[in-house]
DNA sequence: TGTATTTGTGTTAGCCCTATCAGGTTCAAG
DNA sequence: CTTGAACCTGATAGGGCTAACACAAATACA
């Protein structure tokens, strides 16, 4: 069989009688050619079953069909549905993502280090996902490219950049007063780490509700993980040792929940009999313990869809330069065994 | 600041005083290059901060410094884990990956056009994920297109293909020994789905290990699963609800392994002291739930770093042609809290 | 009818690199 | 001093595609 000798845009437009520019226009789905001609290259392209090389046409236009999708010390199940997503898009609209993990980007020498990384290839955009869509350092140096970039959960200060936000605050807010609802007048809290701007904001939604329900907000039953499975059981150990322990913790997510479940069991205090524990994200493994989590749903699969799109549209067609803001506030809370009514 | 005007080779040339070529082969770290003038060349990318233009490369050379990374239907935590291995190599490689979900892979049809998608990139190597490595159809199109490719897991039939395996039979077999040395006679199996050779052979080991102990295979103990942590309850009540249930439960991954605690947890079953749950790939769910799975660590991130670094030395230097085989023997059992003695 | 405008297609010149081969240098051996 | 073999460097020619312009044909308007 042919060993790597790919059909060029040569041939197809030999085949189709009409040159390799009208061929290339087809290709790129521009309005000025005649209804008969694009049949007729179109066949040809079937026929010869012709792919456009990609090296090619980035170095020759611009446009590379390549997104970049970069990412920072992710949980595995939101990475997980972020690629998923993400590639399933990027799948439709005939785009490649290219995974990058900035894992050494702590100084500032790294950050232009990555740029620079980032600058070889030639992407036609980049999706920052929580909590590199934060970072002053790394944003204001991918500005300077002017890489059409969108981030993921967070407004930036800078304001070139698209994005595509949820609204934790509200979120949490909910979680909150569906806790409250249940009869729960204590409710500890386990937030997040300080870099991930959703850890604040979710605290704050929790702050939110308990005030507008009269309820004292009381910084006993507030502490900070860092989102990993191991901070939620250390810290749950914190909150039940307390000589008044609540009836109900919040984790800021699902991992931390799983921990606070996990230190529960280890005590064998009944879930949720004696202790109510919800979570965030729906991540798997939210419904991947026993008892399962009652948690909010986070959509990652359409932020990144969105953000997938905003890319492909910015690069296709006459763009206005102009950044698009998506606030997703589809907040679905998912009822599952971990939640009860307290007393 | 610069909006994507970036330095050139031309530049570097000038810079150094030396012709674009002399500056290639110092890119491409080739021999004929005399060390005063490397150097030269060497101070003068540094000064201008030159990165070379990928498209270009991969347009004029071959090397387009992409790899692939296909898979299909995966856990989100043996993902996580091939990703953030294959990542890290790939940059201290000097390449990047691209990743191609084939959810669609279902029938011929799809499968050749995934193969063309595969061909407009211009990928340096492919690596395949299991179940894709022994996807006949999908690696006799791939032998066509003469692109480098390592599968993963398992030994394929077409020889022109690498591999990185890992044997599975004799890991399920060292952790069904340990099972029984542990007083364990009627071990329960939960298998993997057909289309994972993985399963089979994990069951192969586990048979194995009995017959070596001299105890029966009852195949009543035996269910096949799908690796998901749904199949893993499903089957855990149905392993729990024979007359004479199992001692101990092996489970041939550990999303399933987690479903049996679940369904154990349910049924207020004490684990490990009633009932020993094991698990297999220690990935990341395997230490966030209670009890602690124990599990037989499967070295998913040294896998992907040898698949990472066989395209990298394929791609780079004067290759044989000869594939490679790699096998894996790196056996580690990781012992928690799911496993007792029995009686 | 002539001129302006729109529409459809072709021509040419690169995009930024590397392969190839030719030319130049150096050094050892004859 | 000649020859040959190293070694090092440069000139040239593309790789497959698209931007930009040029041009022909078709339509519009006066």
């Amino acid at each position: 069989m042919n060993k790597r000798q790919p059909i060029t845009i040569k041939e197809v437009a030999e085949k189709a009688g009409v040159s390799q520019m009208t061929v290339s226009r087809v290709l790129n789905k521009q309005k000025l050619v005649k209804e008969s001609t694009r049949e007729k290259v179109e066949a040809a392209i079937s026929a010869l079953n012709y792919r456009p090389n990609l090296m090619a046409r980035g170095l020759a236009g611009g446009r590379s069909k390549l997104i970049g999708l970069a990412y920072y010390n992710p949980s595995p199940s939101y990475l997980s549905a972020l690629l998923v997503s993400a590639l399933k898009h990027c799948r439709d609209l005939g785009h490649h993502l290219v995974i990058e993990d900035l894992a050494d980007i702590e100084n500032d020498h790294d950050t232009s280090a990555i740029v620079e990384r980032l600058n070889t290839i030639r992407l036609d955009g980049l999706i920052l996902a929580p909590p590199l869509s934060s970072n002053r350092a790394l944003l204001s140096l991918i500005k300077d490219l002017g890489l059409p970039t969108v981030l993921l959960g967070n407004r930036s200060s800078i304001e070139s950049h698209s994005t595509v936000i949820f609204d934790d605050t509200a979120a949490a807010h909910r979680m909150t007063d569906l806790l409250v609802s249940r009869g729960h007048e204590r409710i500890g809290f386990i937030s997040g780490p300080i870099d991930h701007p959703s850890s604040g904001k979710r605290q704050e939604g929790y702050c939110q509700a308990l005030d507008e329900r009269g309820l004292p907000v009381d910084d006993a039953l507030i502490f900070q993980g860092d989102f990993t499975f191991r901070s939620g059981m250390a810290l749950a150990d914190k909150l039940l040792d307390l000589k008044q322990p609540p009836t109900a913790i919040f984790a800021s997510n699902d991992d931390m929940a799983a921990g606070v479940i996990a230190a529960a069991q280890r005590r064998a205090i009944q879930i949720p009999s004696e202790l109510s524990i919800v979570g965030f994200d729906d991540t798997a493994i939210a419904a991947a313990i026993w008892p399962r989590l009652t948690t909010l749903h986070q959509p990652i699969a359409e932020m990144a869809q969105a953000a997938v799109e905003i890319i492909s549209q910015v690069t296709s067609s006459d763009w206005n330069g102009q950044p698009v803001h998506l606030i997703n506030d589809n907040i679905q809370i998912i009822e599952r065994e971990s939640l009860g009514i307290s007393r």
